[in-house]
DNA sequence: AAATCTATCAACCGCCGCCAT
DNA sequence: CATGGCGGCGGTTGATAGATT
């Protein structure tokens, strides 16, 4: 035998709450606090589903709540952490004091979503729209894991224990990836905390193009997309892998397409050591950071 | 001024894991 | 151990306000 239902529904309202209600639900919870949310209703003299007085309370009436609008910090917090995360919005509200899942939830769907595909970002992979586009479509191309390796993960339990894989430093209140969810083979090992918090992380929309294997650290932040395109444009019989303004010739070996997605973190370099062959015809791994890294055959132009 | 369209967001719905019975 | 309710979650809906025609 399992327990009692919750509320008879045939006797509870719907619909939008009523200030008297509101005041009902705010005055039981000052008193008694919140829990039993199955008690609740009646033992405060409302219609309602105890579910219902939960989300009026947890949404809405919740005193610690931050109203108005998003600032453009809560933005890029909201932005990286589901680049992560996925569409885990009590774990992305956990992390934004004042907001709730749902507040989160509504305005990634209206404003979000709309911003990053304005700025070519599919807003459900964080990869550039084109990008993702020539992945499904390119011949040359095998099977690659969906970049947000981490909430694909994720999204495979539903609880909180999705984060499991996440480890939570209270002393310094860092958050870090632990076994098996860090990519062996794209590694910068950036915490979730960096990657989110760092109020000099800009959205991540660089791509740079170059050799893989055994290379020295670069940074491919420093080289806007203007520039490259301008370079690429100039000199298109070569690929080029770009150092810091200084070119090497990539066409003999393998290449290492590296997009950093996100946001941008101390420059971090493209680490990928998943170069082994050059006959590989792509292996694509993807770095904590969110950074996506393939690499293709070598090519002739 | 009225009709229509669009954006927003509070609230509902249904699912899942946990756990009381 | 099996059953089924609770609490919590993410997806979706629908009412409303504001913008546009």
């Amino acid at each position: 035998m399992g327990r009692s239902p919750c509320c008879e529904k045939e006797h509870t309202n719907k619909g939008a709450w009523t200030k008297e209600e509101d005041e009902r639900l705010i005055n039981h919870i000052k008193i008694h606090g919140e829990g039993c949310w199955r008690s609740l209703p009646k033992a405060a003299g409302l219609l309602r589903c105890g579910k219902s007085c939960r989300l009026r309370w947890i949404n809405y009436l919740r005193p610690d709540l931050k109203r108005g609008n998003f600032s453009e910090e809560e933005d890029e917090i909201i932005i990286n952490l589901h680049s992560l995360l996925g569409n885990k919005w009590s774990l992305i509200a956990a992390r934004l004091s004042g907001r709730t899942d749902n507040e989160i939830k509504n305005y990634w769907n209206t404003h979000i979503k709309r911003k990053l595909y304005s700025g070519g970002i599919d807003p459900q992979n964080h990869q550039p729209l084109n990008a993702s586009a020539a992945a499904t479509t390119t011949p040359t191309a095998t099977t690659v894991p969906p970049s947000n390796t981490v909430a694909t993960i994720s999204n495979k339990k539903r609880n909180n224990d999705s984060i499991s894989n996440i480890k939570h430093d209270t002393s310094n209140n860092n958050f870090q990836f632990v076994n098996g969810t860090e990519d062996s083979n794209c590694s910068s090992g950036v915490t979730i905390e960096e990657l989110a918090f760092n109020p000099h992380n800009q959205l991540n929309l660089d791509l740079s193009i170059g050799l893989s294997t055994n290379q020295p650290k670069v940074s491919s932040s420093t080289i806007n997309q203007e520039n490259k395109n301008k370079k690429l444009k100039q000199e298109p019989q070569i690929l080029y892998q770009l150092y810091n303004g200084n070119k090497v010739n990539t066409t003999q070996q393998g290449v290492c397409l590296c997009y950093g997605l996100g946001f941008q973190s101390n420059n971090k370099a493209c680490s990928c050591k998943a170069m082994g062959s050059a006959t590989t015809t792509v292996t694509a791994t993807i770095a904590t950071n969110n950074d996506m890294c393939r690499f293709y055959q070598p090519m002739s132009f």
